[in-house]
Formats: structure tokens, sequence, C-alpha cells
RNA sequence: GGAGAGAUGGCUGAGCGGUUGAAAGCACCGGUCUUGAAAACCGGCAUGGGGGCAACUCCAUCCUGGGUUCGAAUCCCAGUCUCUCCGCCA
């Protein structure tokens, strides 16, 4: 969410980071409300002075005025909360403002390449895709998920629903003891503001499973990611700075329509209407979040060397990045099948575009109220990093073994195979 | 599901129709004292918005939304949330 007065002062800078993110945006309409609403207050304002006067004065021969006043106040009000409902509704549909480390590009071709890290494997047969071999063991089943619930669901069974557990256990117990994340099991189900604070509504709403809990006038949607529901823990709070960084991580179900993304990855469990991922959230001092992005980077690309997964990370350019982020590492493994890079984690900085919009705040070191830096990333996408293991780990009778790090979370187990 | 109680500043907590934007305490910031710290004492300390280069000033806000009144933190209605008791239940 943007500062209205900082767009008012800097008109010319706006548009600018408006343009490298390729929006087509009118200012001037912005700017334009933004007059109408401040007159209107202007106006209210005096009005409720006299008002006022009026009123504590307590002279009997003037109160058939000030009924007048509150009249005319009534309808200025509802004039001055129309636009600035308009205005609201524009600025809370603006994406954050990258920084200027940020690639300029459009779309993904712009996106820049930071490392490479890993081995690629070489297999003297072709290797198979994750669905194939998740079939032929029999422990996916797709077919049976599209006849219970619909497209874009699946069942693990047996050894592989092992392994996803296995794989969100690793991922916890790295955060939570080597990476300072506190673990948090949330609620899964969140309402339409607490969506409005980390920016899924009100302009993602399409994506968004929304459902019927009960007759309260807040909406209720299931969380697209643990990010929704982690940040907003310090929605309208004002933080100790002794208490920042805080760090948590959970592991939850995620839901998402995925709508616009017809035809894209139908087969296989690349893009699902429902998955797990591991979610670490920081929040800190402002100044920070860039700092906080490498390390938190790292924490997800540490999961990928023990794992031994070849993976490369990238910065997204501009265009690229999602609504909320200011600056996001994407990082991208290995799937053979594919024969490229496929998205497993993605570790933004929000700087204080959330915080805006949640009201989330600490008192800084001149004991000034400011609002706080939030940072998001996935660490990792259990459902992907499920993929990852079973077609780089691959055998060419279709077994797969289990990689070393994960063995103590599977009895032991060294390799999956059918039977 | 039934019956009650409550929601006030960063926190705790008074106030229950008219200088109350709001007592008091804690926390925090500045100062005196101290070799330094603590204690004690003095002072400061809500948020959002409008106007002004600024000192400053105006408006709103005591859970949310309506209503009564010249005037509402205080009265009325609706909603949300929290707590206690009873019932049901993983």
């Amino acid at each position: 969410m943007h500062n209205i007065k900082e767009i008012r002062t800097n008109i010319e800078g706006f548009k600018k980071s408006l343009q490298k993110r390729y929006l087509d945006l009118n200012v001037d309409v912005i700017l334009e409300l933004d007059e109408k609403n401040r007159k209107f207050i202007h106006d209210k304002e005096n009005l409720e002075k006299e008002k006022k006067e009026i009123s504590k004065s307590k002279d009997k021969t003037l109160f058939e005025k000030s009924k007048v006043i509150s009249i005319e106040i009534d309808k200025i009000s509802k004039l001055q909360s129309d636009i600035k409902n308009k205005l609201d509704n524009i600025l809370s549909s603006i994406p954050n403002i990258p920084l200027d480390d940020v690639p300029l590009g459009k779309d993904e071709s712009s996106n820049k390449e930071i490392l490479q890290s890993g081995e690629i494997p070489k297999f003297s047969f072709k290797p198979k895709s994750h669905y194939e071999l998740g079939e032929k063991l029999n422990m996916l089943d797709f077919d049976l998920a599209t006849k219970t619930t619909g497209s874009r669901f699946v069942f693990v069974k047996d050894k592989l629903a092992l392994l996803e557990r296995a794989l969100s256990n690793f991922m916890l117990d790295m955060h939570t003891m080597k990476n300072d994340y506190k673990e948090i099991s949330p609620p899964l189900i969140a309402t339409d503001n607490t969506m409005f604070g980390t920016g899924q509504l009100p302009k993602f709403e399409n994506d968004q499973f929304e459902i019927k809990l009960d007759d309260s006038t807040d909406r209720k949607f299931l969380i697209p990611t643990a990010e929704v529901i982690l940040t907003n823990i310090v929605k309208n709070k004002i933080i100790e700075k002794k208490d920042l960084p805080m760090r948590m991580v959970a592991s939850t179900p995620c839901f998402r329509k995925e709508a616009g993304s017809y035809g894209k990855d139908t087969k296989g469990m690349i893009r699902q209407h429902q998955f797990y991922k591991v979610e670490m959230v920081s929040i800190v001092e402002n100044d920070n979040c860039i700092s906080e992005l490498e390390r938190m980077t790292n924490c997800a690309t540490k999961i990928l060397d023990l794992l031994k997964l070849p993976y490369r990370k990238i910065m997204l350019c501009t265009g690229d990045m999602g609504f909320s982020a200011e600056m996001t590492y994407d990082i991208e493994v290995w799937l053979p099948s594919e024969n490229k890079y496929r998205e497993i984690s993605s570790c933004s900085s929000c700087g204080s575009f959330q915080a805006r919009r949640m009201k989330a705040r600490y008192k800084n070191e001149n004991n000034e109220t400011v609002f706080v830096g939030t940072l998001n990333g996935s660490g990792l996408a259990v459902g992907r990093t499920l993929v990852a293991i079973l077609e780089n780990y691959q055998q060419e009778d279709g077994s797969i073994i289990v990689p070393k790090i994960l063995r103590p979370y599977m009895n032991n187990m060294e390799k999956i195979d059918k039977i």
C-alpha cells in the first residue's frame, strides 16, 4: 500500500517506479481524487469546528443552527468517503516498488541468474517424469483424486507419503534448530482483512478459495501460503525493538485456484490446487530487509545442498516479481524429465509494503513508531521437492534412492521400491 | 447450542451525558544525583488525517457500524471478539 502523501510530493518518481513494473496506471486520476478528498475534508472540518463551538457555548439560541450544520456535515461526509474509497481501491491495487538493484524487465526472460549449484545428474537411460515414476510405484494416484475431488489434486500414498512427511519434518528441523526460526502451526483459514494485509486481496481474489464458515460479517479464505497467516501475526501491533527480528516457520497445506494457468503443467504435481509448503517469515527492522533476504535465501538453498539436489538461484526482474515484493530471489531445482530448472522456492523482501497494509510497527532507536519490514520465503515447497527427489534420484528400474540426510526421517529406508 | 460478564493509549487500569484526548501505574525517552550503574527526584511520552517553510494549528479516534442529543468513552440498537458457567463433542 502506497502512501498518498509520498506520491503527491514525488509524482514523477512514482510514475517512474510504476514504469519499472510495466504498469499502465493513470496517476492523474489518483491526484485528482486526492485533491477532491482533501477539499471535502477541509470543508467538513470547518463545519465540525463550528458545531463544536456551539455545543461548547451551551447557548440554546444556537442549537437549531447546529442541527442544520449536522445535516450539511452528513452530506459532505458521504461525498468524501466515496472519494476516499475510490482512492483507496486504486492505491491498494498498486504493487510494491522494486529496489534499485532489481533488474529491469517485462517477464522471466530478464531474470538474472546469480549462481548454479550442485551437479546435474547424468543418466544412462531416459529419465522418467515424476508422475510416471510415482504411478508406476503405485504411490501417486491422480485418477483417484480426479474421482473424489477433481483435477489438480493427487493422492500421495505409501512410501511417498512417508517421504512427503519426512521432507516437512527435515525442513522444519533445519529451520528451527539451525536457522533460528520458531515453529508455528497456524490456522489454515484467514479473514479478508488478513488477506488484504499481505496483498492477496483485493487484486487477486480470483486465485483464492473462499469458504463459508459462519454468518459473520468478514469473509474467510483458505490460505494460499502460510506467509499470509504468519505475517499477519504482527497485524495492528507495535512491537518492541528488542523482539526483532521475529523469525517463524510453518509447514502447511496451501490452496490456490491457479486461475489463469489453464493448460499449464496439467500433468503431475507441479501445479496443484493443494500442496504442502514449509514457509519462513521474518519480521525485521526496516533497514535490515536486504541482509535478512540474503540470510533467508541461504536457509532455503541449504536445504537443497543437504538433499544434494542441483539448483540455481535467480533474481527476479521488475516485471516478474510478485505484487508485494520489492526484491525476490527464486530458487529453481533441476528436473531431469523437463531438462530444465523449475521454481522450488521464492524468497521476497516486501520492505514496509505489507506492514503499511497491516499497520504493523515497532519503536525504533529514536522512539519513533515506524513500520516493520516483512519477508517471506519457501523453505521449501514440499510437493515440488518430492518431485525433484523422484526425478533426480530415480534408477533405471523405477526405484528411488532416498537421499542420505532423509533416511533418519524414514526409518533408515535407503530405497523406495515397488512392493 | 443456553445463561451471564466484558472490550479504554505500547501494556495494566480509572472514568459511565458537558475543558476527558482521556486519572493512576508500568514500559520508554531526556535531565538532576552517581566514578559508572541502580534507586530517588524533575520533565516528556497515543494514533490517523487536514492546513502551514516552520513554531504551530484544526479535525477525527476510548472494539466496529448505526441511532438518540446542541453535546456521547459515557445512553439505545446491531455486529465482532474475549472471559465465566451449563450442555455437546475430537
